[in-house]
DNA sequence: CAGCATCCCCTTCGATACTG
DNA sequence: CAGTATCGAAGGGGATGCTG
């Protein structure tokens, strides 16, 4: 076997790359239980800037994840939801949850044992 | 809700930092069908340096995701390989496999129809 | 309100050279 | 063979200020 970080047309490399963005995840989270604005995004999810906000609200919708609604109101009003795609990957992440929950006192132990050393 | 970056002792925080790291997933992968030696990993896994790859060896083995062995030959010889907690990680990284290779097709046309924009 | 542009720091990582 | 040590470049991301 090889095997190359480099092969960035992998599937796996670009969906690894999106999950593993501490922001991408959060937002995808924050979603979804419904549709938020900017505002409301930038105030619940804690320590994110407005440039990482903007920043990873692009490439998500780029992706097909997330879907931007504006209106045509004054002052302006952006809604960001997830897609069904979106959706979907929440169920990843979720999947994600449970294994970190599960197995994350034998990482701990681990951890323990090792400093130890 | 409320949620936050900063949350290191969140059990999925955690996970997630070591799924996101490049080369934590290439290394496990490239054990999954056995234990492998320093040289051949370098040797196998395309573009990384002995640094990063001592450096994410010891991340792994200290989370209790590979056991490192080592024999007292000359010249020296020293196998990685996963752990039951490792394999059982491998699982997920292949679960998230399945889901990029069944969705990567949409996001790539999600990502056309944006720029076409 | 919802961003974009700019500056800049600071971590991360690659390259290289050396050692038990 | 299996690392460690050091240096330096690169870029991710924060802070700030401005705009439609």
């Amino acid at each position: 076997m090889q095997i190359s970080a480099y092969a960035k047309d992998c599937p796996s490399r670009q969906i690894l790359d999106r999950i593993g963005d501490t922001w991408s995840v959060l937002i995808v989270v924050m979603l979804a239980d419904g549709p938020h604005r900017y505002t409301e995004l930038a105030r619940r999810i804690q320590g994110v800037s407005p440039k990482m906000l903007t920043q990873t609200l692009r490439g998500l919708e780029r992706d097909g994840l997330i879907e931007r609604t504006v209106y045509a109101v004054v002052p302006p009003r952006v809604d960001y939801a997830l897609t069904e795609l979106g959706r979907s990957l929440h169920g990843l992440v979720e999947a994600l949850e449970k294994w970190a929950e599960a197995h994350i006192d034998e990482v701990l132990a681990a951890r323990q044992a090792y400093s130890a050393k």
